[in-house]
DNA sequence: CGAGATGTTGACGACCCTCAAGTGCAGTGG
DNA sequence: CCACTGCACTTGAGGGTCGTCAACATCTCG
């Protein structure tokens, strides 16, 4: 049983914490290692499992008009494929950014597993966590109405921040996991612009990166580049 | 009983359909009139009615960083109230853009009647419709990525005819129920540069425009546009 | 340590936003 | 029926932002 893992947290909402865990462990592979670019699953495929991030972190794409996009990030601590519930088939393709751990949930089982008492408990579960996935597409959606490339950079480093620190990590200084390239692929920005931009940000004193290691600084000021 | 109208639909997967419709006849109020301009609902106030567009036509607002934004459009034959399942409160402020007529239904009193075995179904039902909610600002989602003003207007009225016809409408020759000022925040653009795109999208006989009558006069050329 | 991936910087031009003036349309009252 | 009035729409000019291209630096990992 992995104690620290969001799975546990979420097993215990679910009201599956049994002594021998033994309705959780019929339905849940756990700590299962993941390599850089390994595939959880592909668009198109048949939706069957939930994945837990616990360590590591993944990238969605979803194939526009023929072309891939980057649709979405998943941290620590997050439920990937949860954008699939309510479909026969996966429409992204999501693969680890990085060496790491997930459990996987056979959703498909969840009915023939557990007990109608358990079923209710874990689809109420499942619901609040897909208006949640729900409320970051809409925030993503967002990014639209965002005029200039440094709020859209700037509301991309606080929602990274705020989502990892949900999870027990630290606001203000982390690592992200995904490239320029990914980042200004899902922001709708060229590289280069993302690039400059985070520069001009580290001269305003908001923030101070090295690399992929970020520190903000200045929350307050990020905050308000993003109203005016 | 308005059988022909998706909120009957809904009800039936629901497990309402009884012979007499009367348990949908309480819940439900058909056929209400709405003035131009009247509010639906508004952001903040507690989820509890879905509304059919049975003839007329909604923008739906969002408070987005202090600033309200126009999030999407209920044409004939959708539900708006839709993005609400799932959660306690609206999150939008929806009111109708012009005169019309809506079945209202009250949807917080579906799950009092429920037996256990409904009740499962409903959630099942839920978890579709809030992934089918997801997959729609996914599609919105996906203007974020598209460079240019002129693929933004394309793909915008390609989808709004997608979506009348859908519904019996003419899919060539339609009345745009919304301002051009609506359309540019909703796609993120300034009003000018929607009225000029629309203009250039004339200038290359692909569409055809009188004021908000539009007429697409070659939707493999719209349709073009967005894939290069 | 080397090679490929990733990140950075600069120059230039296209696109679109802003501002401002002008036109057409719909509803109202005489 | 017509003028009036307010609003939506249109058009033009100018400048800033960001995308593109190209060269270069740095990082990472075998």
């Amino acid at each position: 049983m992995c104690r620290n893992c969001a799975l546990y947290q979420t097993a215990r909402v679910l009201g599956l914490e049994t002594p021998d865990c033994s309705s959780l462990n019929r339905i849940v592979l756990r700590n299962h290692p993941v390599n850089k670019n390994e595939v959880l699953y592909t668009e198109g495929e048949p939706f069957r499992y939930l994945y837990l991030i616990h360590s590591g972190s993944c990238a969605s794409n979803a194939t526009i008009l023929g072309h891939s996009r980057v649709m979405g990030f998943y941290l620590p601590g997050e439920i990937a494929g949860i954008e699939n519930i309510g479909q026969t088939t996966c429409n992204h393709t999501t693969r680890a950014l990085e060496k790491g751990t997930i459990c996987q949930l056979d959703f498909s089982a969840l009915g023939k597993t557990l007990t109608p008492d358990e079923l209710i408990n874990v689809q109420k579960y499942l619901l609040g966590s897909a208006a949640q996935h729900a409320r970051q597409l809409q925030w993503e959606r967002s990014l639209t109405g965002m005029q200039t490339a440094e709020q859209r950079v700037a509301a991309f480093l606080l929602n990274i921040a705020s989502r990892l620190s949900s999870h027990g990590f630290h606001a203000h200084q982390f690592r992200l996991p995904m490239s320029r390239e990914a980042i200004a692929d899902y922001l709708g920005l060229a590289m280069e612009t993302v690039i400059r931009t985070l520069k001009s940000l580290q001269k305003q004193s908001m923030i101070s990166i090295k690399t992929r290691n970020i520190e903000i600084m200045d929350k307050t000021a990020l905050n308000t580049l993003l109203t005016t």
